[in-house]
DNA sequence: ATAGGGTTAG
């Protein structure tokens, strides 16, 4: 795995590492004290001057009108034209086309034609900006007329004609011109190959880059920026190399947006560790830009805790997060549980003004949704002025992963309703609100309808949902039946181990043997067949067979995958392993740990040491089960936070029996909501109750 | 002296 080191930044960090919870695999993760940045209110961009227009004389129009760095709004730039109109009878043909410039760049096409009409001569300039104007806007019917009149064209007006059909997505008449054009210049490759890129076209773009090289044209910065997110969306690694070797070769200078392209295109091939090499050496390193890419790409490859604490450095480094921040980084907060960072990520967005849109909204949702506080996905629902079917069905997932199966089918109602596209995603959503609450006859009766009346035929995922649905309900025959007679996709591992689990549920030991031997022939390094069964076995009371399954398991190799559960506090994630004693606070963790047991004694709980398969004493049992994870990360949340705040889990494998008993009366003797999301589905204790209805 | 091509998310 690739080293992600803050040390490669340089970065001294001003807070020591007291509370650290290191991971083996993760050197350096979270730090203590997550810093806030402090708020600056220099935020919107400004792209027409604030002020007036002050001209004092009709010279100063002039260097005004041909500064290009200014952008004029409708009134200065008709300011401007009136003074130049008064500078005399015949004025500047360059300041003439620049005026049009002005009025089109910002698509004011009728004042812009109006002048170009009025011109008493016109050269290749004037047209082409007009041309350029419609096809900035869309207006490619305009353009072509305007092109297809012109009495002399150049290298320029072909482009903008290229540029104008590949941006409205006609990239067949973009390469038609591009083929027909008498001469090419850099600027007609970078635009054709661009086109490609925009819409979709990723090795089309890179056919074309790679002719551009044969015909020993010389490629400049822009080629190589247009022709990189073609390289990362094919994510081929080789490619990337080759471009890379290239713009060593030509001697261009890697600047910050060159390098964050580069950045880019390393993570979306996978290659993590030279994209880190080259976002620690960008040289605009105080740009955000320079930062998302990298975020983005650790959160892709599900390096969750190490985008987390890039996150934190970027923010030691005073660099600002930006709308493409927070959409990169709120999954991997959603994949954690970190409501903490999530919730000041969501307060980040208002003081900075940063518009909440649908997509922002979606990513809030999910990641509010994730950390079980569905009343904050419902506010964020709620607030988005554009729904998306996205939104929607983020919204219709949150409700169903927390156990709303009701509340979701109502919102999928909504949607039907709301004149959205319902797409195999909404389906997928619903039916797991169906699974996830248990609701047989809905759940059937939305995937005949999905097939049947809205026509979208059954992918994998569907048929996960109905199989957990049917063999949560004990209805383990016809689940196995769907699988192997009615299924038009081959079953994978995720079908099976549904089909196992319910087996775990039901104590199924001749259905979970066929399912244990598909999954086991699909997947034989997955621990969690052998272990599943193996309990199957043991609850049965066929202790021999569970102990064969458990060697099996053992002679091939295979370590069960180690639990581990994370709880955030004060903005830090701690990670606890089984029978961990690495933590900091590990001693009053367990102190507290006891004190914990001896007063769940009092009231009637007795450990359920029958989930301990081997062979050692009842004390001995007894210890094992309280060193479960969670048990541990619900300790130190008792002692690290203050008395009645909600304590949030995630946990990466499903929660033991005995665990689940144990939170539910942890939640009413210290009176406290538990929130804890294991590999499946939320437990929302409260009061010595749980949301699953201790079905799970 | 005026006109054209480009990075980050999903």
């Amino acid at each position: 795995m690739v080293l992600i080191s803050s040390n490669l930044l340089n970065v001294r960090h001003p807070i020591a590492y007291s509370s650290v919870r290191v991971s083996n695999e993760c050197p350096t993760i979270f730090s203590s004290n997550f810093q806030l940045p402090t708020a600056k209110n220099n935020v919107s961009p400004i792209t027409h001057s604030a002020t007036p227009l002050v001209v004092e004389e009709p010279h100063q129009a002039i260097s005004f009108l041909l500064d290009r760095s200014k952008r004029y709004t409708l009134e200065e730039s008709k300011q401007l034209h009136s003074y130049i109109v008064k500078l005399g009878s015949s004025p500047n043909i360059y300041f003439i086309n620049t005026l049009i410039h002005l009025y089109a760049v910002d698509g004011h096409l009728v004042d812009a034609r109006k002048l170009f009409d009025k011109m008493s001569h016109r050269d290749v300039v004037s047209w082409t900006t007009l041309v350029d104007g419609y096809a900035k806007f869309g207006k490619m019917g305009d353009a072509k007329d305007l092109f297809d009149s012109m009495l002399e064209r150049n290298v320029v007006s072909w482009n903008v004609m290229i540029s104008g059909y590949g941006k409205c997505g006609d990239v067949e008449a973009a390469r038609q011109l591009f083929d027909q054009m008498p001469e090419r210049d850099i600027v007609s490759w970078n635009t054709l190959i661009s086109s490609y890129v925009w819409n979709g076209f990723s090795e089309e773009a890179f056919e074309m880059f790679r002719d551009a090289i044969i015909e020993n044209v010389l490629p400049n910065k822009v080629t190589f920026l247009s022709i990189l997110p073609a390289v990362a969306d094919l994510g081929c690694a080789f490619r990337g190399g080759y471009v890379h070797t290239l713009i060593f070769k030509t001697g261009i200078d890697v600047d910050g947006v060159l390098c964050s392209a580069l950045v880019d295109m390393y993570c979306k091939c996978d290659c993590l560790e030279m994209a880190f090499q080259l976002f620690a050496s960008n040289p605009a390193r105080r740009n955000v830009a320079s930062w998302n890419p990298m975020l983005a790409g650790l959160v892709r490859c599900n390096s969750f805790e190490k985008a987390l604490d890039l996150f934190r450095t970027m923010q030691l480094q005073n660099v600002e997060p930006d709308y493409v921040t927070m959409i990169a980084i709120l999954p991997a907060i959603a994949n954690l549980g970190a409501v903490g960072i999530g919730k000041w990520v969501h307060s980040y967005t208002q003081r900075k003004k940063i518009r909440v849109n649908a997509t922002l909204g979606s990513a809030l949702v999910d990641m509010y949704s994730k950390c079980g506080c569905i009343e904050l996905s419902l506010q964020v629902f709620t607030m988005v002025e554009h729904k998306t079917i996205e939104l929607w069905n983020a919204m219709v997932a949150g409700l169903a992963i927390n156990g709303q199966g009701k509340d979701a089918i109502e919102l999928f109602y909504q949607m039907c309703v709301a004149n959205l596209e319902i797409d195999d995603r909404s389906f997928a959503a619903v039916l797991n609100a169906c699974s996830h609450s248990g609701l047989v006859d809905d759940g059937l009766e939305f995937f005949a309808a999905m097939k049947d009346v809205y026509k979208i035929s059954p992918k994998i995922q569907h048929y996960g949902c109905i199989v957990d649905l049917l063999g949560r309900a004990g209805k383990l025959e016809e689940a196995k039946d769907l699988i192997c007679n009615n299924m038009l996709i081959k079953p994978d591992t995720v079908i099976w181990k549904s089909l196992l689990g319910a087996c775990k549920i039901h104590g199924n030991v001749k259905i979970g043997e066929f399912a244990a031997s598909h999954l086991i022939e699909l997947d034989p390094s997955d621990s969690s067949s052998y272990v599943l069964m193996s309990s199957i076995y043991d609850a049965a009371g066929q202790l021999n067979d569970a102990i064969m399954m458990r060697k099996m398991m053992n002679e091939a190799g295979i370590r069960k995958e180690p639990g581990f559960s994370l709880i955030e506090s004060g903005g830090v994630v701690h990670k606890f392993f089984v029978a961990d004693k690495s933590h900091p606070r590990s001693e009053e963790i367990y102190t507290m740990l006891d004190e914990m047991g001896s007063k769940l004694k009092s009231i009637g709980y007795v450990p359920n040491t029958k989930l301990v398969l081997f062979d050692i004493d009842e004390v001995e049992k007894e210890a094992a089960i309280y060193n479960h994870s969670e048990k541990l990360a619900i300790a130190f949340g008792l002692i690290d936070s203050v008395n009645g705040a909600p304590l949030h889990i995630v946990k990466n494998i499903r929660m033991c029996s005995d665990c689940h008993d144990f939170m539910k009366l942890v939640s009413d003797i210290y009176n406290r909501e538990i929130v804890i999301r294991d590999q499946r589905r939320f437990h929302h204790f409260r009061s010595g109750k749980c949301s699953c209805m201790d079905y799970w």
